[in-house]
DNA sequence: TCCTGTTTTGAAATCTATTTCATATCATAG
DNA sequence: CTATGATATGAAATAGATTTCAAAACAGGA
């Protein structure tokens, strides 16, 4: 069933009917003949002959790490809702945390099969950049802020700076901070500067190398929390960059007899359900996930429509949630 | 850039490009010539003139309730992981827990955009029968069993069956089960049905009425198990449909100063990280997800070569997961 | 009636790759 | 040296839509 027989069934030309779903100059007749023979037939047009001939296909690709990710699958809650309401689908494209795989699906989609790419990346090297910026389709980056690249980032300087803030303000004297690996630019370095610029201004400098790197799971969370204590002595404050390090540190403290927040205070970043469960409640630096998703699709849809704009880096803020293991 | 101006660059005709990109017939001479202009202009064929003419995409499409969940997001990993080492891509199509749009999706797939379908659905009414038989791409259903359709299952009966049997087991003689909307064959009908059969089986047939129905949410887990309780009086065992329900129930319980496990065993299911950060640490029943999620891809891909194959149903099993919450 | 401008209409060209078909080339067997 | 079969090749048809173009139909004004 194709354009032709509908026209032929309705008796016009193949033209009236693609103006009809196009909404184009057609007669009321010719308008109602062809909706009848479209609604016995249940004809749809063919997606692939219509983005062959137009070069839209209202698809999206989106390349991210790992789908199966509280922050991720929220961040992809947030593209879909917008996405959805205009008309776009999603094309997705997970590297299972293997970034080399980034810029394979990047270049893939450059075969017009997406009408943009929204990249949840990780470490951008040199030809991370190059690679976006030589794109045919427009990219929007979400996570990590990139300059001259259309992206949506969360302001993780202030975060942990604020974050690390509020316990020197508590009084703490003796801090420590978990991150992750230095490629990652976001979760690796501004985060720890947010850290150690904080210990620096509350006259703290000698805290600032007390510094553990983890990777995102409660298992590294544990082991590391270990080495960061042996290493440097008790502290009073472990600054985690995520939840689920801080899940992981909280473990071995309990194991140790150390008690949260009385002997040490712990803090997370995140914001998902784990924190309200963990005995005690985990203080976090929540990020509002779907909001960036959406923010991220919004922006790619207007650079769609408007391919002149120049890129635009939307920073977005967060806040604090203090549970028990502050108090 | 396409093929003719490649095959004009390389001196041949368009057809021996076509072979070269699809390994017909070719001579040594001619595939080098080729290979070279490729690389030197970067062509790529145009993926929507290839699915024009071979009628395949090699995409397939998946529809989901809602991406931002353990379950699901864990699933789609599995999927993914079976479908991009066999060059399929994932086109996403997520309800939004409305299952109004369920069946607007799959129609929607049945434009030839995508060579089949994965459906994690929620609620399985006729029309959702009759359009997944009259559908004209394969489709595999996961999380339910339907007669007659390819599906992927957890044995939701056997599994909430055991874990009532090993509460009963335990000694526990009052009983109570937090559950899911009806409409929901497999988490609202199987998993009561298994708690409803496995406290008969124990000669404890009045407590089979001890039912309260909750949605997924923390919240309402809190709210459900404060009715159950006023309702049934005190009880010494707490079956719960899922993880988060479990925890809403755990949050209820400790406001009262009811203690789990000595006064009031709790289970949940899912097994998520969540379990192993409650305090008591929660017993589950583990669902392995992302298997799941591959055993349909992989059936799906079955049944894309071989047309043929009848339907099949594929029922995974399930690990009860002992914590402290029923010690 | 003729002219002008707007609205309708369909034939044909177009988008880009694959595939069929007919033919050409080549090696090997007889 | 011819017959046979395998290998190689390109012209043309094809997939199913949109868009351009030229022309037809029609209304309104002079």
């Amino acid at each position: 069933m194709n354009i032709a027989e509908i026209a032929k069934l309705a008796g016009v030309s193949p033209s009236a009917v693609s103006r009809y779903l196009n909404q184009g100059y057609l007669s009321q007749e010719k308008k109602e003949a062809i909706r009848k023979v479209i609604e016995e037939t249940g004809y749809r047009p063919l997606a692939h002959a219509q983005a062959l001939r137009t070069r839209k296909t209202k698809t999206i690709g989106v390349i991210l790490p790992k789908i199966d990710s509280f922050s991720i699958s929220s961040i992809m809650a947030g593209i879909d809702s917008v996405l959805e309401r205009r008309g776009f689908q999603i094309l997705l494209a997970d590297t299972h945390n293997d970034p080399s795989r980034e810029l394979d699906y990047l270049d893939g989609f450059d075969d017009q099969r997406v009408d943009g790419v929204i990249f949840i990346g990780t470490v951008f090297t040199a030809r991370h950049i190059a690679m976006l910026k030589k794109s045919r389709v427009p990219v929007v980056v979400v996570g990590q802020q990139l300059a001259g690249v259309s992206c949506v980032y969360h302001d993780d300087y202030h975060a942990f700076y604020d974050m690390t803030r509020l316990m020197t303000d508590k009084g703490c004297r003796r801090l420590g901070y978990m991150g992750a690996l230095p490629q990652d630019k976001a979760v690796g370095q501004e985060r720890s500067r947010g850290y150690c610029d904080a210990v620096r201004d509350a006259g703290l400098e000698d805290q600032a190398g007390h510094i553990a790197v983890a990777d995102f799971s409660v298992f590294s969370g544990r082991e590391k929390a270990r080495e960061l204590l042996e290493a440097y002595g008790p502290l009073d404050a472990l600054i985690c960059a995520t939840d689920s390090v801080a899940v992981g540190a909280l473990q071995y403290l309990k194991s140790q007899g150390i008690r949260v927040p009385e002997d040490i205070r712990l803090t997370g970043q995140g914001g998902a359900d784990l924190c309200g469960v963990t005995t005690p409640t985990l203080t976090t630096i929540r990020y509002f996930y779907e909001d960036s998703g959406a923010n991220a699709a919004a922006l790619l849809l207007e650079r769609l429509e408007n391919p002149e704009t120049p890129a635009k880096e939307i920073k977005l803020g967060y806040t604090i949630v203090e549970n028990e293991s502050t108090q």
